[in-house]
DNA sequence: AGTCCACAGGAAGGGCAGGCGA
DNA sequence: TCGCCTGCCCTTCCTGTGGACT
């Protein structure tokens, strides 16, 4: 493009009608006014965290539902709501919020106390400190708040996955050793199965009360989708029928009003830039495919150097192969490494790698046994060509591959 | 019924970077 | 500067295992 062209690109750019009227409302971070399909949660939530108001404890609260079942929005209602009684009230009352699968911020023991310790007023370094003086850092700033702190914790269960649940313990006993200072935690969970992964103690004292998000049916998210396109989208500008694809399409994804919404944007997006000045239902097909490239090659982007170039060398193999074992893969990925002079890593290191792929869902391994001839991991990829070129580029020009 | 393959995956610990306090 | 702490990535060593084969 010649530079004047570009500058007709800009300016026409402007001077053209938007789809999109507040294209916010259809992000995650919108707070709408209104949050449909979700009164009795928020009701259960309400009456349990209001003792709160008197300067009771509340009890511990688990809420439960896959991703985009409105569990986050529900909770910040929730406790936006109270946190403005209390202050209309004077009421001493803190409330926290961490997302503890925050990359760097929150997804380690040390890292959620320091935050917490950090969002009550208590200065902490980032690293150095030995855990137990975190701990009695947090300690202190909770005893010298006094009143009622309610502790939510989003993601919760990445963060016991990974660390397991004995901070949680803690947590749950802390309000043994405070005087001034009543504590509640509010977890929050994606995994539904979440409490297997506990201690039997920490399951009953945490999960005093539980709150379950049934993912959202088809018909819901239409309307859910129709409330945010009013404050979205220009009047209009959709075609007949882009809602209920969209809702449909969400619906097969575990109900997820997160991907209807990110759907609805995405087509929205492509639709403006193809210069329509409706969205049509082809844009949600182009849209769905896009989120999912996205998706997969972000994901890949961010893994470390030797992650790249085991699911490099999956992607090659799985050219003219469906199913390849992680003994293949390993002796491949090895001739690779030298290739690309990088010293190569163990079979276990890798066999770990790939276990990471496939819970990041980028490749597909399942555990098979073939009796005489072993036990190995089944890998195949089901990518569309258009992801596998992308992601088998992006290696290709970070290590020279010729 | 027992063997044995080709790994899976747990546990422990090494080495490094980043950061603290003395 | 040194000693110490944590997180992260990795290795080493190990035990466990489904099912074809004997």
């Amino acid at each position: 493009m010649s530079q004047s062209n570009l500058k007709s690109m800009f300016s026409n750019y402007i001077d053209k009608d938007s789809v999109f009227k507040n294209k916010d409302a259809l992000t995650t971070s919108y707070k709408p006014d209104n949050i449909l399909h979700r009164e009795e949660q928020i009701n259960d939530l309400a009456s349990i965290l209001a003792p709160s108001l008197k300067g009771n404890d509340p009890s511990n609260v688990f809420l439960y539902g896959s991703v985009g079942t409105g569990k986050t929005l529900v909770v910040q209602h929730v406790t936006d709501e109270l946190r403005s009684v209390a202050s209309e009230q004077e009421i001493d009352l803190n409330i926290l919020y961490i997302n503890c699968k925050m990359k760097k911020v929150a997804d380690t023991e040390y890292r959620l106390l320091a935050k917490l310790a950090r969002q009550l007023g208590e200065e902490v370094p980032s690293t150095g400190l030995p855990t137990d003086e975190i701990y009695n850092r947090f300690f202190e700033a909770l005893k010298d708040q006094g009143g009622v702190v309610v502790i939510a914790l989003d993601e919760i269960d990445a963060l016991v996955k990974k660390v397991g649940d004995e901070f949680l313990y803690n947590l749950t006993r802390i309000n043994d050793d405070l005087e001034d200072t009543k504590v509640s935690i509010l977890g929050i969970s994606n995994d539904l199965n979440f409490t297997d992964y506990m201690d039997s103690r920490v399951k009953s004292s945490l999960s005093e009360e539980e709150i379950i998000f049934a993912p959202y049916n088809a018909i819901e998210l239409r309307e859910i989708l129709r409330d945010r396109t009013e404050k979205a989208f220009v009047e209009g500008s959709l075609q007949d029928g882009v809602i209920s694809k969209c809702s449909a399409l969400a619906a097969q994804e575990h109900g997820d009003a997160r991907r209807a919404l990110d759907l609805l944007r995405v087509a929205g997006e492509l639709a403006e830039r193809s210069e329509v000045e409706k969205i049509e239902k082809e844009h949600v097909n182009k849209a769905q495919s896009k989120i999912e490239r996205d998706r997969v090659v972000e994901t890949v982007r961010s893994q470390p150097k030797h992650s790249k170039l085991v699911l490099y060398t999956i992607l090659d193999m799985t050219e003219d192969k469906d199913e390849i074992a992680t003994g293949d893969v390993y002796s491949e990925y090895k001739e690779l490494c030298q290739g690309v002079d990088v010293s190569e890593l163990t079979q276990r290191r890798v066999s770990g790698l790939i276990s990471e792929l496939d819970m990041l869902g980028v490749v597909n391994a399942k555990v098979i046994s073939k009796g005489r001839y072993g036990r190995t991991r089944q890998i195949s990829v089901d990518l569309s060509e258009n992801i596998r070129s992308r992601l088998e580029e992006m290696v290709e020009e970070k290590f020279y591959i010729e």
